[in-house]
DNA sequence: CACATGTCAGGGTTACTGACATCG
DNA sequence: CCGATGTCAGTAACCCTGACATGT
């Protein structure tokens, strides 16, 4: 599966650019961004696929369990997970289908729909937490000092992309 | 489309990780590439569009652009975008029906195809290029030391994945 | 014959648009 | 009536597995 080429393709990339378009910094990154997003996709559902979940619908299962009552409007999975309401739906239904998560009408809300997490959902999440925190999230590689740099590089983007405004919540450590 | 919510949501998540299962900077750090990935995907593919392209078809004609002759064997074009030989065709198949590329047998190899970018393949690189650079690629938050290191940051990612062993071409900087 | 190169069929996932029923 | 919430249908991408024809 490795690629083992002999050198870095992105690297080569960027300095061809260079040579044709000019400064290339950005074009690398992006790159990078693209193809750390590939790899981790695709460890994360490999450990994700014992418990018949993907990445996308282990994160939903976890918000879940954050949840007070487990149970969690689609409207407010959605926006939280920063995810197409289409896709909360579809997220939902394939949760449901494999028994991890149960619809119920929003008694609040005639219009609502909660999605509530099942014991065999709390189960999942347990023992698929628990191998991902064992791989380290396929991020082993890096001490804790890399991984909070990383996070708060790619805040900037997230702030500049309207996910949120830096604000009072905002954490100062 | 932006979210604007009044607080960062992975950052609330990762406090609430952090109090259920423990240290939290790996997923934190996860989730944010997820999120990236999916900012400038969209970002990106908004840009292409009007050239009826996207993000992953674009590289491919760079790619071809940068090649001599203007065509490379899809294997190599696979190897180099570090993407599926299935995918390659199906890219490949796209890009030959916009009339933006062109199958041709392999002179050297019986068993290979070649693709061969067109008159038309190479304007549309010129044009998307000149968009894409336009808006910094979606990274136009940040400055060329911030780049840098993020994409410093990844490598050791991807080198840890085995896209390539950092040996004698890899650059000394 | 073993191996490499592509293609095809097929299944799975995500994302989005547009339309719609429901309810506040 | 307007707006929010979900669902459904349909479209488009992408990724992968397995099988297969072709050629080295």
């Amino acid at each position: 599966m490795p690629l083992n080429l002999p050198f870095d393709p992105i690297e080569r990339a960027a300095e061809t650019w260079r040579e044709r378009f000019g400064p290339s910094s950005a074009m690398a990154a992006v790159t990078s961004i693209m193809r750390a997003h590939q790899i981790l996709i695709a460890q994360l559902d490999a450990l994700l696929k014992p418990y018949d979940l993907t990445f996308a619908r282990y994160e939903a299962l976890v918000l879940l369990t954050f949840s007070r009552t487990g149970a969690l409007p689609l409207s407010k999975i959605g926006e939280r997970l920063m995810v197409h309401p289409t896709s909360v739906t579809n997220t939902v239904d394939r949760l449901e289908k494999a028994g991890l998560v149960r619809r119920m009408r929003n008694p609040n809300d005639g219009r609502g729909v909660l999605a509530e997490i099942t014991d065999a959902g709390r189960a999942a999440v347990r023992g698929a937490t628990a191998d991902l925190m064992g791989a380290d999230f396929g991020l082993g590689m890096y001490d804790e000092t890399a991984l909070k740099e990383m996070f708060d590089n790619l805040r900037t983007l997230r702030v500049a992309a309207g996910d949120f405004h830096a604000g009072s919540d905002s954490p100062a450590h």
